[in-house]
RNA sequence: UGGGGCGUCGCCAAGUGGUAAGGCAGCGGCUUUUGAUGCCGCCAUUCGCAGGUUCGAAUCCUGCCGCCCCAG
């Protein structure tokens, strides 16, 4: 694939012509995806300047495939850099990064929610600190590796699910600020993966065939617990699991940060006609409440700190409630944006929906804001 | 040490002479830029133990062991 087949590199990167004379600076996290936008900036005549957070210690047993951030991934930004010939800085972001991220993600979890950090970490590290950077580095905008569209709508610019809708990461970029918005760029959320990788190996960058990042970056083994308890200890003491109807004592748990809300697996408790789910985590209790799936399903749910993109459309909205659900019907109560709280109603029950996770509201493909799920209502 | 009942995978549980259902739990995989869910696969050569009857028993008989209940 050659690069001739993308739209103009001035339009991708949304930036009025002639590129030269422009400078855009690239959040560079080592990947595949950030690095071809490196890739596109430079070819579009811009001057480019390449930026990547030391999110976490650069070496020890974090340095893994699909992570970002730290160790390898740096050592491939800069390489991905020096090859495209532009500037590159890391920013040792060690501190912040532990305390906005990973210590938020600890006591979350010792609340009994389930937090997202990658949200955190766009709205912190990644968005915040590396706007305010761009900013004093003079640029033009600021451009990531995320598969989302900013659309130019009529009253300013719009985000928008990417193109291929199971690429799409609108779902962690709710938080994205109006003004953020107007800054940032992402020249990769109309190109399908396969593309990307095509024009990264056409550049002949050393990481067209690295693996996709997943999971969480700072859990190296997919054993967040573990992490959490290296933060806060005393996220590992045991406590009663408890039929959230009967009362009744079912169990013993290994810590309450071990389960989410919908969870089925991991309570070990025989001798059931039917499955058990996590229904609720008392975390003052120290009690995980366990119940049929029935228990599960969701009318409604209080939405607080909420974000609003651009304006409320008069149209239906649909909200999703994991990353991974489909968006889903709701009807809105109550203000959007500026962190006001709002209730979201389902037209049909939802399930598994777990206080800490994001709700995320939809028109059609524009993303319109969000927040966090603080408390649900049963059916 | 009278009477009755029961002992089948970690748990619940079908099976009463023809060669061990199912559910729960667990494990593995798929899926997945959070945690989950979901889906697929695996999971008792053996039925408390020891004998006996039978072509053939978890199922019938005998003894032993263990647990539960009711009695005194």
């Amino acid at each position: 694939m050659s690069l001739t087949t993308l739209p103009d590199l001035a339009d991708l990167f949304q930036l009025s012509a002639p590129m030269a004379g422009k400078r855009v600076v690239v959040a560079m996290s080592g990947g595949v995806d950030s690095s071809v936008v490196a890739a596109l900036a430079a070819r579009s005549g811009a001057e480019v300047i390449g930026v990547t957070l030391q999110l976490y210690a650069s070496n020890g047993p974090s340095a893994r495939k699909g992570a970002c951030c730290a160790g390898d991934d740096i050592r491939d930004a800069r390489s991905v850099a020096d090859r495209l010939g532009i500037v590159h800085h890391v920013i040792d972001h060690e501190s912040q990064f532990r305390e906005e991220v990973v210590e938020r993600f600890a006591d979350e979890y010792l609340a009994g929610r389930t937090p997202i950090p990658c949200i955190r970490c766009n709205m912190g590290p990644k968005y915040t600190d590396l706007f305010a950077m761009a900013r004093e580095l003079g640029a033009d905008c600021l451009a990531t590796g995320h598969y989302v569209r900013r659309a130019l709508g009529a009253a300013g610019p719009e985000l928008h699910r990417a193109l291929d809708p199971a690429r799409d990461q609108s779902y962690f970029l709710y938080g994205t600020t109006e003004a953020q918005l107007d800054f940032l760029r992402f020249p990769l959320g109309g190109l399908p993966k396969p593309q990307v990788r095509a024009i990264a190996e056409a550049e002949g960058l050393r990481v067209a065939a690295k693996p996709d990042s997943q999971d969480i970056c700072f859990v190296p083994d997919g054993d967040y617990a573990k992490i959490v308890r290296s933060v806060r200890p005393e996220g590992g003491l045991p406590g009663a699991i408890v039929h959230a109807t009967t009362g009744e004592v079912l169990g013993t748990h290994k810590g309450i940060i071990h389960y989410t809300v919908g969870q089925r697996r991991g309570l070990e408790i025989g001798g059931q006609a039917e499955p058990l789910y996590v229904t609720g985590l008392d975390a003052p209790g120290r009690q995980v409440l366990v119940g049929p799936k029935i228990l599960l399903a969701v009318g409604a749910a209080r939405i607080v700190e909420t974000n609003r993109i651009g304006p409320l459309p008069d149209a239906p909205l649909t909200a999703k409630v994991r990353s991974l659900a489909k968006p889903v019907p709701i009807v809105l109560e109550g203000s959007l944006g500026d962190g006001a709280d709002c209730t979201i109603r389902f037209a049909s029950p939802e399930y598994g929906v777990a206080p800490g996770q994001a709700a995320v509201f939809y028109c059609g493909d524009r993303v319109v804001g969000g927040g966090w799920i603080d408390s649900t209502e049963g059916v």
